[in-house]
DNA sequence: CAATAAGTAGACCGATTTGTCTACCTGCGA
DNA sequence: TCGCAGGTAGACAAATCGGTCTACTTATTG
């Protein structure tokens, strides 16, 4: 429908994911779309306008790319099988869908825009939320103990992935370059 | 020995845990403290020092009060159980050492800094591996795989406390005090 | 054809950023 | 008494920030 307000929204998205948003100026993502910056004022009324439609889509892409993985499961082992399974692809890099690993978007956000009132946290807090919800729906048995404890492995996993495991892999990398 | 220093990490460390490194300028930690601008670049070279010193005494801050934590513990149940009690005790604002619970410092930051090679990127690394030392020599049995999930349920939540059931309590607090 | 919506380039604004610089003050030890 | 380390206040520079504005160019469509 509007081509430039998506691509838009995609470069802000990859380049915010990447960097971080307070790294990414306007006027980078202006030119790496190469869109008017009067373009971009028409569609968003600021910087938080678009944010918050970065984060829209990435929430959306990510709930639907969850709700493909568990689509089908059997029982609730295959779930948690499933999920984790998805998980430690997407660490990996193999999930086109969700684009290079770098964390998770919106604790990385929320570490950005820690006012808990602010628009920007509490859509970070819904999208967890959001998660949460659809898992529950994917399991027959209405555990709360269980699902907490999935969530509670899932946030680890995310982190211990970002910040533990995937640098060390960096280390690895580099100094199979270097000899 | 050089108090204006200390002052200037103590106001820096304060400011950039409660609201992001990226929020807060070189000019807010001055007026803060009440330092001159002089003075702060006699001491650091440059914002990316202060930076790193205050990354430096959280690390240690932590570690100590970690440490402290474990002291003394009989068996590996109760490593286990300490750790996660003085955890939920930090999540609850009942650890003065640590301060008003805002997420992981060095998870906070790391998604502000997300070039993986730059110092800052490292040192939040770095302290992981730290913390999750100190845990592996407070057990008796040198078992990866058990140390493995106690670092994975830990940054679960961490991470859970900070963005998922901390706002609740808040949004819980606010309609507490609108009715 | 003419009107309109959507786009471009880029100058410009005021605020804010990190960092430098000048000029001066103060307390201490040789 | 002299020198100096360590401090203050704050002007200043250069860059960058989000955001506004003018003037112009398309493309579509009634």
């Amino acid at each position: 429908m509007q081509p430039k307000r998506q691509l838009l929204i995609d470069t802000a998205l990859d380049l915010f994911y990447k960097s971080g948003i307070n790294s990414i100026g306007i006027n980078e993502v202006l030119s790496v779309s190469g869109v008017a910056k009067r373009t971009l004022y028409s569609h968003f009324q600021s910087k938080e306008a678009l944010i918050l439609a970065a984060l829209q889509q990435r929430h959306t892409t990510f709930i639907g790319w969850l709700e493909q993985k568990l689509l089908g499961s059997q029982s609730d082992t295959e779930v948690i099988q499933r999920l984790f399974t998805a998980l430690a692809s997407w660490f990996e890099n193999q999930e086109q869908l969700l684009g290079n690993f770098r964390g998770c978007f919106f604790i990385n956000t929320s570490a950005e825009f820690s006012d808990v009132n602010s628009e920007i946290f509490r859509f970070c807090h819904f999208h967890k939320d959001q998660v949460r919800h659809v898992i529950s729906q994917h399991l027959t048995a209405a555990n709360h103990a269980m699902l907490d404890h999935i969530c509670l492995l899932k946030e680890g996993a995310i982190v211990t992935a970002h910040l533990v495991i995937h640098p060390f892999l960096i280390d690895a990398e580099s100094r199979r370059l270097r000899y």
